[in-house]
RNA sequence: GCUCAAGUGGCGGAAUUGGUAGACGCGCCGGAUUCAAAAUCCGGUUCUUCGGAGUGUGGGUUCGAUUCCCACCUUGAGUACCA
């Protein structure tokens, strides 16, 4: 009998979803172990190798804790709303929801393929309206919510409007919008219903706003972030502009400290905990307010305290940076074959891939020449105007722009390379590069607000400094001032924000000859300007503390100006002293002899009791943008009345979405579901009608946005518990039960999106009593991303090289592609540089290659034709770069088929190849991510015909630890393969199984026992490599043991089956078993089987061992002394000298110091 | 620039509290089997001038350092002057 995997898989994947073995039960007197895979996004383009790497290691754990006695919820589902599908149907005309189901189909048969142990029964979907009826209902228990900060959690707003009746706001403390009108209870009363659900829209957790959007006026309709292309629409290249627009958003604002907070208690990954940190972005200070003591004439003019305008910059440069990131992980190959050369800085040049600048994104920037590169798509004969003119601003801007179009790109990358070399040459090296994006602060009247998170140095400020867009400036700057400030605006205009950030060394400012009074000094302080200081951060400006700040210090010291100390007995003559520990405060008056704690306090209460300044914690974490202008999402279960939004009530959910003929925008600019005839909501009847009987008294229209693709993830794995209950969420008693996830496993991008949003709304449903924990993940660990191992081919660029002149005519395009396999390059010697390119001399390493290029270039009439003067010129080659082949072309020894690489392409197909003497072809290899442009793609279905899913679990299990990035190889597999052949035989001989009931031998026991321990660490510990390692030793063991015992063999593959459970399950069926292996009990460890009598001591000279001397255990310390000086080889190695030391651990080691 | 992580054979990696560096596997080399190949099995495989040297580099602590400390270099990820 031999072990026929594909059999065996096949009947116990089969026999698992009929007897459900992994169904987890809501009631059971075993503990809950809940084990949960972030959600997928059921992709066209099925799973890849990496993909599964998580799924198969919280498989492990699953399987391991139902080994352990724990009833196991390990359940699985789709994200299955997204743009991809939306996208998919805008093209093709296809419904989402169609495409959807045949992803899923294809997601499922690879996942079932493999063997996870999910609970099927339990299986959601974020699109199908029996689940997002909930998310829908948990979008209006947010509308009817409000934070109260007094009790520090949400609550109902009915309360809220009680409060108003009674005693108006003002002593409401909620988090809100700004600037918030305060009212009385009669005030209340007296405003009518608009009136009043506007002012509770400022209150509630999900609540409308203006916001600003991507509006295209030329296709009348607002686009996505991911609809725009480097400023211009995807779609015709027309010209976006940011628009306001009235849209939903979540407080989630009033949830920054408790997110942050909550980070404390559960067992996250550092890096995600310091990236959600990072987001939240707390500091802890106060605002202080300077008023201006002389204002230049005008001063009438002072700035008014409304925030107008002033996200704009931010805003935008913000959302562009997001799509630049997109669009570096999804290059066109054309992009990719392009920044393969560029990244390498084979042009030593340094240049960024879709970088901002201003408003524009660019494909590639050399910031130090101001060179940029643009690769055009199809797309660019359609904007031609709108290129044209991007081209000029940012020409204007002392940029260079080249373009080139696919074709030449990928065509013949070596001229492309050559034109951006011969570029790069005749530009200078620049540092200051244009900043274009304009914010504009807000600002206090006559006076300089600012935050500080030290505001116990208040006494030690000698300067004021604003940012140079500061609006304040025009209106205080002295005239004696004005033409320096202004052309320091000018000069520091025309840097970016990343050249001021890169570039911190270079001091610059300017005077503006206004004074700000110092609250407590009441003395007068000069108010600079200084670009070190940012417009787009808090009020863009600071109060310069130079003895405690290092930036203020290096700008007084630039500056002359005064650096007060007011550090008891510490030496600020060098630099600044920036720490908050062992700070006594002098010189401040009445803060003298505080620490940075007690004068912090101090000082707000002082600054509070002048009205200049309160305690004032900052967060960076912004409210979040909740509509989308989409169709394939979640439908808001809002109607309209009199433009404000009215939630249809709980029994009517959910509101389903409604069928289209389109899935674009209406030509009104509305959105996709502006499209749908029977979208209006009818307040007698209860339901969706059509939009032809809307009256605006009892027939409304319904909203049109949908919601985002983190609503539905943000709430599913509650969903879990109890996927098909119809009267909630989840029942309290299987809420009750499963509680949180135990263990959660996915990918480190999530860190920001779905992990906060989601803590979020847990904390919410707690707050609330609708879930009985406020963080819903214990444990979470990122698993690392596995790589693909590129495969290159060199390719030859045969040209004429002028004599005597370093120039260099490449003529590649004129014959035949030419080849080189990589190890031939070794032999090649390079001539001198010439003109900064490769060329190489005819030897004999050469003669074949040359000797090739001239009999084809001798069949090419043009090949030596040249406008110039032929005469002079030789023939000669230069090497390409490499260019990536298909890695299923690629043998274990690199070797290229030659065939099959032929027909990939047309262009490839009369193509030549020098080869290694032997015939072969080699190619060069490189680790990169795993993607289509870069053919590196490995699929794990022909693995799992090939060689099975056990071996498939094992081996991307062995491939390393988990939350490591780690390169794939095929190649590698037939070690896990070899091995569970190897576990087979040993049970298993060609006359069938070869068990017996032998009493075991010794060293078996010993071998079993030390394998329990390993594997029960390591499982624990997340070292599933380690644990391959282990059975691979145990089973090599067991085999020269020629152990054939049950009593070790079965306890075996108890251990094994959470890894490779077909072959356990067959195994264990094969010894006698009835039932799955699934929730046979795990093994139990004895320590005793490992007692040693002997140990082989390492006998070390001056902590190097020379050689090895076995003792028994039981020897003390003198005994085992005076056996290792008696030890021939220790007289040796000690050459008649004697010992100044022996150092003996008993069990460990022995080391003789000479 | 800052923050974090990681640097060990040809490759993936192991060494869990400082105690025999390179487990296990790939690849490679040699052998057996075979008409031959595949598959399988056996042996070898850090480098070496055969003295030794050796875990990115240079220091330090220690009887002993891949492991602890300091400085630096390289790579990767995140972040964008957060006052």
């Amino acid at each position: 009998m031999t072990y026929n995997f594909n059999e065996i898989e096949a009947k116990w994947q089969k026999y698992w979803a009929e007897n459900q073995t992994f169904k987890a039960e809501n009631i059971s007197d075993k503990p809950k172990f809940y084990v949960l895979d972030m959600f997928p996004y059921p992709s066209g383009a099925g799973l890849h190798v990496g993909h599964p790497l998580g799924y198969i290691a919280s498989d492990i754990y699953a399987r391991y804790k139902r080994h352990k006695g724990f009833n196991v919820l390990h359940p699985q589902g789709y994200d299955s709303f997204g743009l991809p599908a939306e996208q998919y149907a805008i093209q093709t005309g296809q419904h989402p929801a169609l495409t959807t189901e045949e992803n899923i189909k294809t997601y499922r048969r690879q996942l079932d393929q493999i063997g996870f142990s999910f609970d099927w029964s339990r299986e959601v979907r974020t699109s199908d309206p029996s689940y997002y009826k909930w998310t829908q209902w948990i979008f209006i228990q947010l509308f009817n919510s409000w934070y109260n900060k007094d009790v520090d959690k949400a609550e109902d707003i009915s309360g809220l409007i009680k409060i108003f009746a009674s005693e108006g706001n003002s002593n409401v403390n909620a988090v809100c919008d700004d600037n918030i009108e305060s009212f009385s209870s009669e005030e209340w009363k007296a405003f009518d219903t608009v009136k009043q659900q506007q002012i509770l829209l400022q209150y509630r957790l999900t609540y409308l706003a203006e916001t600003e959007v991507n509006w295209c006026p030329a296709l009348g309709t607002v686009l996505a972030n991911d609809e725009i292309v480097n400023g211009v629409s995807e779609r015709g290249g027309h010209p976006v502009i940011r628009k306001k627009m009235t849209q939903w958003s979540m407080r989630i604002s009033a949830y920054a400290e408790r997110l942050l907070q909550g980070l404390e208690k559960i067992d996250w990954t550092d890096s995600l905990k310091e990236s959600q940190r990072n987001w939240i972005g707390k500091s802890v200070g106060a605002s202080v307010f300077f008023p201006i003591l002389s204002f230049p004439k005008g001063e009438e003019k002072a700035g008014s305290l409304t925030r107008a305008g002033y996200m704009t910059g931010g805003n935008n440069s913000h959302l562009l940076l997001e799509r630049a990131k997109e669009m570096r992980a999804n290059p066109t190959q054309a992009e990719a074959v392009l920044w393969e050369q560029l990244r390498n800085k084979n042009l030593e040049a340094k240049f960024r891939q879709q970088h901002l600048i201003g408003d524009y994104i660019v494909d590639f920037v050399c910031l130090d020449k101001k060179l940029i590169v643009e690769v055009d798509g199809k797309i660019h004969e359609n904007q031609l105007d709108e290129d044209a003119k991007r081209t000029e601003i940012l020409e204007n801007d002392d940029y260079k722009v080249i373009r080139f179009s696919n074709e030449e790109v990928l065509g013949n990358i070596d001229s492309v390379l050559k034109t951006i070399q011969e570029a790069l040459s005749q530009r200078e090296s620049v540092k200051d590069v244009l900043r274009m994006s304009e914010q504009i602060p807000p600002s206090g009247v006559r006076g300089i607000e600012v935050f500080t998170t030290r505001p116990d140095t208040i006494f030690g400020v000698s300067f004021m400094t604003l940012a140079p867009e500061h609006e304040l400036i025009p209106q205080i700057t002295t005239p004696a001032q004005k033409a320096e400030v202004d052309a320091y605006i000018l000069a520091t205009a025309k840097r970016s924000e990343r050249d001021r950030m890169a570039d911190v060394k270079t001091i610059s400012g300017a005077f503006t000859g206004a004074y700000a009074e110092h609250p407590f000094t009441k003395q007068p302080i000069p108010v600079w300007i200084g670009d070190y200081v940012l417009a787009g951060y808090g009020t863009g400006a600071v109060m310069s503390v130079p003895c405690g700040d290092q930036r203020d210090y290096d700008f007084a010291k630039h500056f002359n100006i005064p650096i007060p100390n007011i550090f008891e007995g510490v030496d600020i003559s060098k630099e600044a002293y920036a720490s908050k520990d062992n700070v006594v405060i002098a010189n401040s008056d009445f803060l003298n002899g505080l620490n940075y704690k007690e004068a912090t306090k101090k000082v707000i209460n002082e600054l509070e009791k002048l009205g200049q300044g309160q305690g004032k914690t900052n967060y960076r974490l912004r409210d979040a943008v909740f509509s989308r202008q989409r169709y394939w999402g979640e439908p808001f279960p809002v109607y309209y009345v009199d433009g404000m939004p009215q939630m249809i009530d709980a029994k009517h959910l959910p509101i389903r979405l409604p069928e289209v003929e389109k899935y674009l925008p209406t030509q009104t600019g509305e959105p996709p579901l502006g499209n749908a005839t029977v979208w209006a909501w009818d307040t007698n009847k209860n339901e969706v009608v059509s939009n032809d009987l809307i009256d605006n008294k009892t027939i409304h229209p319904l909203e049109l946005n949908t919601m985002p693709g983190w609503a539905g993830s943000s709430w599913y794995f509650n969903r879990y518990m109890d996927p098909d209950n119809t009267e909630a969420f989840a029942s309290k008693e299987a809420l009750n039960y499963w509680k949180d996830v135990d263990l959660y496993i996915g990918g480190s991008e999530h860190a920001t999106g779905h992990l906060l949003y989601s803590r979020f709304w847990q904390k919410f449903l707690f707050d609330k009593g609708l879930v009985p924990v406020d963080e819903y993940a214990k444990k979470l660990i990122n698993q690392g991303m596995i790589l693909g191992t590129s495969a290159f081919v060199t390719k030859v660029v045969p040209g004429l090289l002028k004599n005597n002149e370093k120039e260099f005519l490449a003529k590649g395009s004129k014959i035949n592609p030419i080849f080189i396999s990589s190890d031939r390059l070794k032999f090649i010697k390079q001539n001198e540089n010439k003109c900064g390119l490769r060329f190489f001399i005819r030897d004999e390493n050469t003669e074949d290659i040359f000797k090739l290029i001239e009999k084809l270039a001798d069949k090419t009439e043009d090949f030596y034709s040249s406008k110039e003067e032929t005469i002079g010129y030789d023939i000669s080659f230069n090497l390409g770069h490499g260019f990536h082949t298909d890695v299923s072309f690629i043998n274990a020894s690199d070797e290229l088929d030659i065939e099959a690489f032929k027909n990939w392409r047309e262009e490839y197909k009369n193509a030549e190849f020098i080869t290694e003497e032997d015939g072969t072809f080699k190619v060069k290899r490189e680790v990169e991510k795993m993607s289509k442009s870069k053919y590196n793609v490995v699929n794990p279905d022909q693995i799992c015909v090939d060689y099975g899913a056990d071996s498939l679990r094992l081996y991307e299990m062995f491939l390393g630890p988990l939350e490591q990035y780690k390169p794939w190889n095929t190649a590698g597999i037939t070690g896990v393969h070899g091995f569970l052949k190897k576990l087979w035989k040993l049970h298993v001989s060609e006359d069938g199984l070869n068990v017996t009931n032998e009493a075991p031998s010794k060293e078996a026991l010993k071998t079993l026992h030390k394998t329990i321990k390993k594997v029960e660490e390591d499982i624990e510990n997340f070292s599933f490599n380690t644990s391959v390692s282990t059975f691979m030793i145990a089973v090599n063991e067991l085999t020269a043991q020629k152990c054939t015992s049950k009593e070790i063999l079965e306890p075996l593959l108890v251990l094994l089956s959470p890894y490779a459970p077909h072959i356990a399950e067959e195994l264990w069926e094969m010894l006698g078993h009835q039932t799955s292996i699934s929730t046979a009990a795990f093994p139990k460890f004895d320590a005793s089987y490992l007692v040693e009598s002997s140990k082989v001591y390492p006998i070390s000279f001056n902590g190097k061992t020379r050689f090895t001397l076995e003792l028994p255990m039981d020897l003390n310390v003198q005994q085992i002394e005076k056996a290792v000086m008696a030890h021939e080889k220790t007289q040796e190695q000690l050459a008649g000298k004697l010992p100044k030391k022996v150092i003996v651990v008993p069990g460990k080691i022995v080391n003789i110091v000479g």
